[in-house]
DNA sequence: CGGTATCCAGAGAGATACTG
DNA sequence: CAGTATCTCTCTGGATACCG
């Protein structure tokens, strides 16, 4: 079931500020499924995650969480205790993301060799050597 | 279901090329999915896409179908009359995509208000205000 | 430990002009 | 009609250094 009966000729303005677009832009950025999927499992601290993201640097671990806290999809909690802890986790909200979330990633999955047979395909077509250095 | 079940430590390599990323960033592009949509309800020529969304560019929308094109979600028919005519239609491929994309689109209608809320909350606490020009 | 602040490179995206 | 070619600008993401 299609919720957004969607115009014809879509509106300008509409589609800037559409909810979904919004947060299809979000979930598209490079780090934000990744920290909800890890997130999923269990509650992680700061360096902690950032330990389990091996390549994801400070500042951008920094933003994406602070857009999920912004949007309240995760949860923010300071224990002041020596030397401080901050303590990140899924809101229900949050949870909730992770069923759709994993539907679009299985279909993903059952469609990968589709995709990529495509775009062999594709290149092959267009006459790129796919093999080449 | 989850179809990943994720090492801890995430390798950088492996997390790079993950199709599921990979598939989320192209989805979590200004255009796609808006395109995947309308081609949902009915094939489309160039500028009847063109002047169905009213803000794209052509070049735009020229790069958002060759994409879609090269990973087997659209199709793509010139036929040669005259003036000439491309048509543009989903595959099954890419309707099949029209699935797990509308659970995403249903979860965000079903909890924009929540999003909402928290974004402003989280303005409110940080002291900004939300009416300042 | 858990961040900010700054600076910088590259991809994404748009405007405009031209073409088969 | 259905594009391609340029040029430009913004925005994302990363490196580095510093702070409570």
């Amino acid at each position: 079931m299609v919720s957004a009966p969607l115009p014809d000729p879509v509106p300008a303005e509409e589609y800037e500020q559409c909810p979904v677009t919004d947060v299809l832009r979000r979930v598209g950025d490079k780090w934000t499924v990744l920290v909800v999927v890890l997130l999923g499992r269990r509650p992680y601290r700061f360096n902690e995650l950032h330990r389990a993201i091996a390549t994801i640097s400070q500042r951008m671990l920094t933003r994406t969480l602070r857009g999920l806290e912004t949007d309240g999809l995760v949860h923010r909690e300071v224990f002041p205790t020596n030397p401080p802890s901050v303590e990140y986790r899924l809101t229900p909200l949050g949870e909730s993301l992770l069923v759709p979330l994993s539907a679009l990633a299985d279909w993903v999955m059952e469609h990968r060799t589709d995709i990529a047979a495509a775009r062999s395909a594709h290149a092959a077509e267009r006459g790129d050597d796919v093999t080449a250095p």
